[in-house]
DNA sequence: CTGTTAGCGCTTTCAA
DNA sequence: TTGAAAGCGCTAACAG
């Protein structure tokens, strides 16, 4: 293991020197010597020891993100969007994927924590239990107390910089367009009840139908991802348009309502969440709401970054657009 | 920043007490002095400072995985399968995006060296340019000169254990499967040649249609992904069964057929490669040739990990399964 | 511009 | 068992 001193002694020079031609920021070594330090480490084949740079300079050059399940392009889509800035920045990230479970998004933290990441980025659904998130603003905390830097995707329940896609907006519009479309009967493919994204998106829809004085939809809890959507889809009857509370549940819902032989949109209109761009060319096309996912990820990512505003954490509410396509037209 | 010398002070116990009740493997202190170490930390909020622990041990917690484009489903799942075995062993993983840039490759290789991880993983197809591979060899070298672990999912080009999907066998099944329905006529959405996955993939299916003796098929070559397989595919005419290299651009053409009123399988037939799940719910169904992605990068992992093999690399094989289903019929 | 030197926080012999 | 002390490799004052 070749080290700075190694490479300091085969130059001619002090460790001092070595180490600001190589690692140090502001140049400020003479032509000659720097010349031998870079040479010497070439030949030496020198490798930065990024631990001891760490555990010196006191700051990492990681950053920390936890998703929920990298193998949903939703949390793809964001994760993408939050690594390209961590690369422009010439930061490394590590990666947690809890697959939903409130106890290992903590237990990551801490672990970030003890890693001395510069920053963590929680992307997902807060949960509905109090004291789950109270726990996890606890680890929070504690980690920020320590000069770490956090930001979320998802609710602004953490006492962090957010960025929040408006789910209950964008459930309404897309309750409102659908009922423009001349529907009064809806049945929603909703998520669990313990994560707020769905529950949000569930009451937003419902919100806006009740306010256009339409029958209030009825709601079918599955799990929030395509085996979820196939099985409530299933449940589905007696209705013209169902909304699944994301894209995912939606292809699950179309492939139920295929297997039954019900027509998309000829028996039943179908609209979803998101706008997953991996579900672009799905047949027929999904009427949804489209969020910037790739932005949402960047955004947080950056504010994490940033300077902290004034110590109050910011949040940015993302707005989705709703997108209707082929899978959602008039009843009758 | 609380220090394990404050939680030893808190204690009234040595650094070494503290150490060892806190951080060491083998539990060899006393119960009285053990309960008092614990509760200082917790007290204090005591937090590893993980970079002190690897400088100081000389081994880090933390593996390194290289794909080519986390929001590619094929990535995704074998990043997956990776990652929940890291898990399993504690790790924590720290991930890099070339986007398809072999310079970006060798780069992260580099700087997870730096990093000392204990492990890196280089998922995704090999390129055909000796030179770039002999680059990236030698930062392998180096990287394992020093202790590192390496793991390779794509070609056995590296000399490094390698999970090596059987590229060539599958298109070559596939490409009987289909002359068995009765195709004779074909066109290949080729990636670009410079990768070696998709070329290996024309080879195998092309070899095994001049062994049928038909004519062989024409290849159209796009980038390797959806796009590609939609421009390529505009450029298709005059065949009754059309080989996209892998699903994602078999999604791509299946789009530009439709977009051009083409009917699948009606006019033409159309198969992928890799059997994509987020892709499962395409209509019509994709014929394809089945990889077991997560247990790809599972399986390479845990080679990675794993004891070495007497000092040699190891290659194993994955071999894909056919599977027709209605994207594909017979042609007339 | 260059060198000396004191740590950064933790692990790990080596003694007691 | 427990403690003392010597590093692990690098950075950052502080001198010169």
């Amino acid at each position: 293991m070749v080290t700075l001193e190694d490479v300091a002694r085969h130059a001619g020079v002090s460790l001092a020197t070595a180490s600001r031609v190589l690692n140090g920021s502001t140049r400020q070594v003479g032509a000659p010597l720097r010349a031998k330090v870079e040479l010497a480490a070439a030949e030496l084949g020198y490798r930065t020891n990024v631990a001891a740079q760490t555990l010196a300079r006191g700051a990492s050059n990681v950053i920390g993100l936890v998703v929920h399940d990298l193998t949903d392009p939703y949390f793809a889509a964001i994760a993408d969007g939050a690594m390209r800035v961590a690369e422009s920045q010439g930061l490394m990230v590590m990666i947690g994927t809890t697959h939903r479970d409130p106890e290992r998004e903590i237990a990551y933290v801490s672990t970030l924590n003890a890693q001395r990441v510069r920053a963590v980025l929680l992307v997902g659904s807060r949960v509905t239990d109090p004291e789950t998130t109270r726990r996890l603003r606890t680890e929070l905390d504690h980690y920020r107390a320590s000069g770490g830097r956090v930001a979320c995707v998802g609710q602004d329940l953490l006492g962090v910089d957010t960025v929040v896609p408006d789910n209950r907006r964008g459930a309404a519009e897309l309750a409102r367009a659908l009922a423009g479309l001349g529907h009064r009967d809806f049945a929603i493919l909703a998520g669990p009840d313990w994560l707020i994204a769905p529950r949000d998106r569930v009451e937003g829809f419902t919100g806006a139908i009740e306010e256009l004085g339409l029958p209030a939809p009825r709601v079918l809890h599955g799990s929030f991802d395509r085996e979820g959507g196939y099985a409530a889809a299933t449940r589905v009857s007696g209705v013209t348009c169902v909304f699944a509370v994301n894209d995912v549940m939606a292809v699950g819902a179309l492939a139920s309502f295929r297997d039954r032989g019900v027509r998309v949109p000829g028996d039943v209109s179908v609209a979803g969440f998101d706008d997953i761009l991996t579900l672009r060319d799905l047949v027929p096309p999904l009427s949804t709401v489209r969020l910037p996912l790739a932005d949402m990820g960047a955004r947080a990512l950056e504010m994490a970054l940033g300077p902290s505003e004034g110590g109050r954490a910011e949040a940015v509410t993302m707005t989705g657009e709703v997108i209707l396509r082929e899978s959602t037209r008039g009843p009758g």
